[in-house]
DNA sequence: TACGGCATCCCCCTTTTATGGTATTGCTGG
DNA sequence: CCAGCAATACCATAAAAGGGGGATGCCGTA
């Protein structure tokens, strides 16, 4: 019994040489390429694959949309993406759309292979510098007491996320049931703290 | 040159044999190990290794906490999670702590070498089980980043940017050479769009 | 061609923030 | 015990931001 693949790739001599790559092997049938998802959804009702390698730039329809449109349809079949790109816009939509798994495309071609039987073994095949990027996504050192870059007070760290949450200061006031100009206070050590001198600003020096 | 290598874990045979492996190499030289990493910090500036490997559960302090301590004092150096847990609470914390890599024990033992160049040359190494639970760790159907969800054009967008940045009005317009008032009015269509009506709740809304 | 979307600029006016003070209370460490 | 800090509150002034208009030129499409 072998896997059967559908391979989308606008570059038609990659998607020939990966499909031939693949049919030498035994466990694999490339049995479709296409050079758009356009037709993603029927592509994948009418042919049943087991795995779907999927560029992410390609014309029309990006990899990433095809994803999308596939799980949103419930089609939970293993999507690997094979891509040139490894910034971390690409990389984060791609996983948030649903994707198994993310390998570069200049990646040993060997490493196709064992992907795909990677994640028909419930894995999520990466190179290991998409895997950096993809923990390089995760929210840093979580905030922890005394980590506080600026040495603010528990309250006004507590003022600074009402801030960051989009409150006026009347909004703060009301919240934590104190005076407006308590607030204004807190906000005034924060700035000084922070050395900026706007609530934009603090967000975005607190974003860091 | 051989990396030099630090391993905590409190399995003193599981310890050993890995010293073991690892010294059979000329690429590594373990130049300690410990039960625990209660002298993270004073193990690491005293000994300067290159990798750590760290159990995930040990007593007295975790490897979640260790690598915690050392990121908290800036120590980046490369740390690979050796762990027999593969839930996602673990995965997760290690992971937000700041740790280089996650293997499992039960992986190969060749593994664990080529995971240590790998995180040496940049990577992040880790099994693809453990790439898949980090996969589903992101939050689901999580609107695209810089997707344009409210459909603000792309002058719009990129003055939100800089309000993103904490640029006041007066800086965005000297930035983009366009008039003060030029800035107020895409503010206002941008804050229309937005259903908001500051610019800290329009950050606060985009970043979701 | 007429209309709507976009980008640009200008006016008026109100509200919110920012900046600079001053001051009281209560807690804590040397 | 006193200095220092956190938290609370108030006043005044100036700057910035928000909300309402209106206007022009450009483009693409109905």
């Amino acid at each position: 019994m072998s896997y059967n693949i559908i391979i989308y790739d606008d570059n038609k001599m990659l998607r020939n040489s990966i499909a031939d790559l693949l049919n030498m092997s035994t466990h694999f049938k490339v049995i479709a390429t296409f050079a758009n998802p356009i037709n993603v959804l029927a592509d994948v009702l009418n042919l049943k694959p087991d795995v779907i390698l999927m560029d992410i730039d390609m014309p029309e329809v990006t990899g990433v949309q095809a994803v999308q449109k596939l799980r949103l349809a419930n089609q939970n079949i293993p999507i690997i993406m094979l891509t040139v790109f490894e910034d971390n816009e690409n990389i984060y939509n791609a996983i948030c759309a649903g994707a198994s798994g993310y390998l570069l495309k200049k990646a040993n071609p060997d490493t196709i292979a064992l992907a795909i039987l990677d994640v028909l073994d419930g894995g999520a095949p990466m190179t290991s510098s998409v895997a950096k990027k993809v923990l390089q996504l995760f929210p840093k050192n979580a905030p922890k007491k005394g980590d506080n870059t600026y040495l603010l007070s528990s309250r006004e760290l507590e003022i600074l996320e009402h801030i960051q949450k989009g409150f006026s200061y009347k909004m703060i006031a009301a919240d934590l049931a104190i005076s407006i100009e308590t607030v204004r206070t807190h906000i005034k050590n924060i700035y000084k703290k922070m050395q900026v001198n706007s609530a934009t600003e603090a967000i975005a020096k607190a974003r860091d």
